[in-house]
RNA sequence: GCCCCCGUAGCUCAAUGGACAGAGCAUCUGCCUUCUAAGCAGAGGGUUGGGAGUUCGAUCCUCUCCGGGGGCACCA
């Protein structure tokens, strides 16, 4: 926001250099830490180093020469519109802004962009963010949430950043897995289903359970009891063929159940406020994956063992003249001809680049698959295809719980509605105390806002690459740095705002406060937060700064009287102020997919 | 055997080459007749797993050791 002053600094500090033959090194601005007022700073340490390093100069240590420089470049410098005094500290050139003119600066520009306050300008590049990917025939967990939660929260990032963004999900719809489930439902089952869509999918996932139960091998069998399981294997066995055959009845068994799955999806990527543009099925990319391997073959980039007895293998390291091991070597094809994920995702990375145009493709996937996604990026290079240098494997670690680690096929799992079910509840018992002047009709509305907001802020609030044991009392707290707390801060905003008429501008050529002045600096710093969080696809860093701001304005609220205030200059200033805040922290939680009430 | 990630306050986590390593939880002390106390102000708590190296400067980069987790051809 302020880069033309940044600018005209820096050219100054370089013709100083330039004509005093220092050998000025890259300039990085910060802001100015530890300081009650706002501006920007940079150190000299490493210039004062390559000068030393070429004998220039006095022979003194490097912190002190870069104090020189520093005051050096002072000295030099006169005075800047907009810069009411600059100061050598330490090694560092402060440069501190006139605090009127940069606080009015900062409130305008907010009040006048809105929500678009932030917006990165358009970029030329189209990304396509793939997340939400559960299996279909179980129910939608726990660890699904933090990968959806994750993969929305980076798309709206990198969307408001300025990049074309496409958002796409890719349920798995076909495998051992499905088959199980509409293997028991077939024979214990047809015929029912459950009202209700969370409860229909909770149900597959029941069923799911109950028939590894039967088709797990136990301690000290029976020959009865071997006989029997081996006897229901063998039906799993047929099913899948049957299906893989294209079987009528078999089919059409898949499309109905696999439907009720992806409903209960649907239902919760519409609670999670996801809106998908493009979805992709394992199953519409199995056929595709098969010719892919034979263009893969002719190319002399995989190599056929099937005559030998062999699978359809890619030496990846070989290929890519590779003399250490690094991507080893991976089956494309299995010796009976069915694909695997990794042949699935080749079709599927065609289809991304070709149909879609996509120029940087992101995968938000659990970090134990980085192995096999690497790998495939990899093959996608050898295939020819330059994009693979801007595929991103978004890894984060896996999701456990206490007892350890989740596990569909036991039904170990905690459900995502349960948990939300959960927040909900614990919200309406919090609020029925305080809350006293929500309208009940407003009540449910503002309770799944503030659950889901403190359920959505936890699963955010930790880096991507660490993994989560999830305590639910942890996930839905509702004290300290957690997603009501930042909502807090826009509903006392908003309170203040309700109690006060329109003020249209306002001037702040008054003694700013401490807290008006850390306000406004976390304000001004979230344009280059947008930037940074798309630029690392680290959603961590908005939920950080969201805290931040948030920080910054309950001090604010706390310690700075805005209605109670009888200059009248004054209150219209903090007013601006207060609305700028608002829409800043509504700005920050949008990008994070919390909701913005306006009373809790 | 090879590869990846992690080790920071009692606990959960920030800080990726620069100013005094910061938050939350927990503990303790204050603050609601004042714009919503889901809050604020403050206190205690650290040889950043050990060692070596690179650098003017290392929580951050390199090496090594220790400890924890994960991954390595026909699962996804």
């Amino acid at each position: 926001m302020f880069q033309k002053e940044q600018q005209l600094i820096e050219e100054k500090v370089k013709e100083f250099c330039k004509a005093n033959d220092i050998a000025l090194a890259e300039l990085k601005w910060q802001p100015i830490p530890f300081s009650g007022e706002w501006g920007f700073a940079t150190s000299f340490f490493q210039t004062a180093a390559n000068e030393a390093k070429l004998g220039k100069g006095s022979k003194l240590p490097v912190p002190q020469k870069a104090q020189e420089i520093a005051e050096h470049v002072k000295g030099q410098l006169g005075s800047v519109a907009g810069i009411s005094h600059i100061e050598a500290v330490k090694g560092y050139l402060n440069v501190y802004f006139k605090t009127s003119e940069y606080a009015s600066r900062v409130v305008e520009e907010v009040l006048s962009n809105g929500i678009e306050f932030g917006r990165g300008a358009a970029k030329t590049e189209t990304v396509m963010v793939e997340y939400a990917q559960p299996n279909t025939h179980h129910s939608f967990h726990i660890g699904h949430a933090r990968n959806t939660i994750l993969g929305e929260v980076l798309a709206r990032l990198v969307e408001f950043a300025g990049y074309k963004t496409i958002r796409a999900s890719y349920p798995g719809d076909l495998g051992l897995g499905v088959i199980t489930v509409m293997w028991i439902y077939d024979k214990l089952y047809k015929g029912q289903e459950p009202a209700g869509v969370h409860e229909r999918g909770q149900w597959l996932l029941k069923l799911y359970v109950e028939a590894n139960q039967l088709l797990e091998k136990k301690e000290n069998e029976t020959p009865e009891q071997t006989a029997q399981r081996e006897a229901y294997e063998a039906e799993r066995r047929e099913m899948y063929r049957k299906w893989d055959a294209g079987d009528e009845a078999v089919r059409e068994l898949w499309r109905v159940t696999r439907e009720w799955s992806l409903e209960e999806l649907r239902e919760v990527l519409h609670m999670l406020d996801v809106n998908m543009d493009v979805w992709f099925y394992e199953s519409e990319v199995d056929e595709p994956s098969k010719v892919i391997v034979e263009e893969l073959i002719t190319k002399n980039i995989a190599d056929d063992e099937r005559p030998n007895g062999g699978a359809v293998i890619v030496k990846i390291d070989e290929k890519l003249g590779l003399t250490k091991e690094k991507y080893r070597t991976n089956v494309i094809l299995r010796r009976d001809g069915t694909t695997l994920y990794l042949t699935k995702d080749l079709a599927l990375a065609k289809v991304k680049f070709e149909q879609y145009h996509v120029d940087r493709s992101i995968y938000v996937v659990d970090v134990r698959q980085s192995l096999h996604l690497q790998q495939a990026f990899a093959i996608l290079k050898l295939w020819g295809f330059p994009q693979s240098e801007k595929c991103y494997h978004l890894g984060y670690g896996f999701v456990s719980l206490p007892e350890g680690a989740m596990s569909s096929r036991k039904g170990r799992v905690v459900l995502f509605k349960e948990v939300y079910d959960e927040a909900v509840k614990r919200v309406l018992s919090v609020n029925a105390e305080k809350s006293v002047e929500i309208a009940p009709e407003e009540r449910e509305k503002i309770a799944q806002q503030i659950g889901l907001g403190a359920l959505v802020y936890s699963m955010l609030s930790v880096d991507n690459n660490k993994d989560i044991v999830f305590d639910i009392n942890e996930a839905l707290s509702f004290d300290g740095r957690t997603g009501p707390y930042i909502q807090n801060a826009h509903v006392r905003a908003n309170s203040i705002l309700k109690k006060a008429g329109n003020v249209t501008n306002a001037t702040f050529d008054y003694e700013l406060t401490k807290q008006e002045i850390e306000l406004i600096e976390q304000m001004s710093q979230f344009p280059q937060k947008v930037q940074q969080a798309a630029e690392e696809y680290r959603p961590l860093v908005m939920a950080m700064y969201a805290y931040d701001l948030a920080n910054a304005f309950h001090s604010f609220y706390h310690a700075v009287p805005v209605l109670q205030n009888d200059d009248e200059k004054v209150k219209n200033a903090r007013l601006r102020l207060v609305a700028a805040a608002k829409q800043v922290v509504a700005n920050a939680l949008r990008l994070l997919d919390i909701q913005s009430p306006d009373v809790m």
